[in-house]
RNA sequence: GCUCACGUAGCUCAGCGGAUAGAGCACUUCCCUCCGGAGGAAGGGGUCGCAGGUUCAAUUCCUGCCGUGGGCACCA
């Protein structure tokens, strides 16, 4: 499985709403002509203007002829272009240097904003995706891990869904294998009341501790935990029904911490492994049938190709163990073959961290083998690294255990509940802590959204919730400040909207190419899988924002005409801040 | 040992084939106190881990090395 990397969707539709896309459709057939072949303009952003198109140099090697006369031919063959450029210059070696035309960039302002997904383009394939995160293990706290793989994919989802794929969302729930026979016999021990009010008020790494501990020094209970795996796997009622009070009070458990999250993941979304059950003696036929199947060590195995363990010999995905129990590589086959051929999906993600990289590369491959998975179906390891404490080592409390998440997010709550009164103090109660909320919840979200998640991240309250820098607290302010306008103004936003907007000053024109690229921005973030990516680009929207309104007065224009274009500049900027912040799972409060 | 990631400014991080490598914090010096000062301007600070290679062009691609972390058969 390749890391995630391109799911290649691109498209055609009208005119881009990215200048720099439009400028390259419109170069794309001037460059062919000049260069006898398709080829890439590639146009990038520039700091010597609005884009620059860097395509000569490379056509020039390939014909052997100057890079600044396959500039001007390319301008000649191009034609009249005045309606999206008001200036063209070939600069240094062969740069073509392109100023876009104030005219354009306000025609496509208002062609963006008179679109639903705000001049993003829709999936030129509408694709069934499978998306499995989150994941924690009943009876056991949620803690970092499941913080990064819940909040990385509660945005895979909403991107996903914003540009029009079907999105089924798995939460791969651990309700099965041998801890359950100690945790059923604890619950036993102690009355399914008492267990009930344990799990349910969130000590579950409590109620785990105790059966662990009991396991391990008491004989007699390590007997009756044994028996009563047995019990849960024959299906006994009894054993099933105390298995479905763990169960049901540690979903409940998750529910609350899914809602003080604010993520999309709800009980209708958990297909704990257990649910697989009865598809893993089917795996291991399968495998038998498509004699891949072999016995090594008294397993049942398959040696995927490539794979070598530290001997240099060939590393097997163990199907079923020898004392015959499965394992996750059974189920995780299982749940390749549902989605695949139950559920119809073409796209299977994983949100999971790095270290199942290899893992999840010979299921791969052995069932790529067996012949489940084959195009266009692919899968996707959507990998991410730790988080860390500014020590640099994984995040732990100061006891020294691991974080629970439920204590990390109040926490985070209660910093910016304090933060807010500081800085607000004439907001009411009830509204304080719906913002606190978002602000606190945000800000957490946002640094685990906004490095590339693959490396490991440095967790820091203070940055995190800091109003400056590329933070949540930063860009939900920018938000507030361009509702704030609208509230001064005495306007509804929507009045505003049919406004042709007049693209004139520097800020202005800088600010309203930034918000045609949210286009691309949404793009490439789906593209890699990397919400990053659309997290640096808000970032740089508020930039440009800040610089507007510092440099361009709103309500106190020259002129009315140039008041409503620029407030339809800033509802159209807090628009896109807005959607963008909602596609990273962030609220965007229109007062803080 | 094999293998997969990561190594960019004092710190935390962007950029990943194109013209002088960016941001925030921290530091220095100013400005304003104007639609939310939770401001603005300027400055110092980098041999983009090291060495080769490919290319008109490499922080960006390839190879090797060094450093850090992960994985390498019955726990998921």
């Amino acid at each position: 499985m390749k890391p995630a990397r391109g799911a290649s969707m691109r498209h055609n539709k009208k005119t881009m709403s990215d200048p720099l896309l439009a400028v390259s459709e419109r170069f794309a057939w001037a460059f062919a002509a000049v260069a006898g072949e398709v080829v890439d303009p590639v146009v990038r952003p520039s700091d010597h203007a609005d884009a620059q198109i860097n395509g000569a140099l490379g056509v020039a090697k390939k014909l052997g002829t100057n890079p600044r006369q396959v500039a001007e031919q390319v301008l000649v063959a191009v034609g009249d272009v005045s309606d999206m450029c008001s200036g063209l210059e070939i600069a240094g070696p062969g740069f073509i240097n392109v100023t876009l035309s104030n005219q354009f960039l306000s025609t496509q302002l208002k062609s963006a904003m008179n679109d639903q997904c705000l001049g993003v383009r829709v999936a030129p394939i509408r694709l069934t995706a499978v998306v499995d995160y989150s994941a924690p293990n009943v009876a056991k706290e949620m803690h970092v891990g499941h913080l990064r793989s819940t909040v990385i994919g509660d945005s895979i989802v909403r991107l996903l869904e914003f540009v029009g794929h079907t999105v089924i969302r798995e939460n791969h729930i651990g309700d099965w294998g041998t801890p359950f026979g100690m945790l059923i016999e604890h619950l036993i021990d102690i009355g399914q009341n008492t267990a009930a009010q344990e799990l349910g008020v969130g000590d579950l790494d409590g109620f785990y501790r105790e059966a662990r501990n009991k396991f391990d020094a008491d004989d007699a209970f390590k007997e009756r935990a044994r028996a009563r795996v047995v019990l849960l796997q024959g299906g006994d009622p009894d054993t099933l029904h105390l298995w479905r009070t763990l169960v049901s009070e540690s979903t409940r458990y998750f529910n609350q911490v899914y809602q003080l999250l604010d993520v999309l993941l709800t009980d209708a979304d958990i297909v704990g492994e257990s649910s697989y059950n009865d598809l893993l003696a089917p795996v291991v036929e399968r495998l038998r049938e498509a004699k891949l199947l072999e016995v090594s060590d008294g397993a049942d195995v398959v040696f995927p190709a490539g794979f070598t363990n530290r001997d240099g010999d060939p590393l097997p995905l163990i199907i079923r163990k020898g004392d015959g129990g499965y394992n996750y590589a059974t189920s995780d086959l299982a749940c390749v073959i549902d989605r695949v051929e139950r559920l119809g999906a073409s796209l299977l993600i994983y949100v999971v961290g790095a270290p199942q990289a290899q893992h999840l590369s010979m299921v791969e491959t052995v069932a790529t083998q067996v012949g489940w998975l084959a195009p266009p179906v692919q899968m996707m390891h959507v990998a991410f690294g730790n988080v860390l404490g500014s020590d640099g080592k994984m995040l732990k409390s100061r006891v020294g255990d691991t974080v629970k998440l439920a204590a990390l997010l109040e926490e985070a709550v209660e910093r910016a509940t304090a933060a807010i009164a500081q800085k607000n103090p004439d907001m009411s109660e009830h509204e304080r802590s719906q913002v606190a909320h978002m602000i606190g919840i945000g800000a957490v979200k946002y640094s685990d959204l906004s490095t590339d998640r693959v490396r490991d991240y440095v967790f820091d309250w203070e940055r995190m919730l800091s109003f400056d820098g590329n933070t949540a607290p930063y860009l939900q302010y920018a938000h507030a400040r361009m509702c704030s306008i609208f509230r001064r103004a005495g306007i509804e936003r929507t009045a505003v909207r049919s406004v042709m907007p007049t693209i004139l000053d520097p800020r202005e024109r800088a600010l309203a190419i930034r918000v045609l690229q949210f286009d691309s921005a949404v793009w490439d973030a789906l593209d890699r899988y990397s919400p990053h990516r659309l997290c640096t680009y808000l970032y740089e929207l508020a930039t440009d924002f800040t610089a507007f309104y510092e440099h361009c007065p709103v309500l106190k224009a020259d002129t009315d005409e140039q008041r409503l274009s620029r407030l339809n500049l800033c509802d159209a900027a807090a628009r896109v801040l807005e959607c963008g912040l909602n596609l990273l799972g962030i609220r965007a409060p229109e007062q803080m």
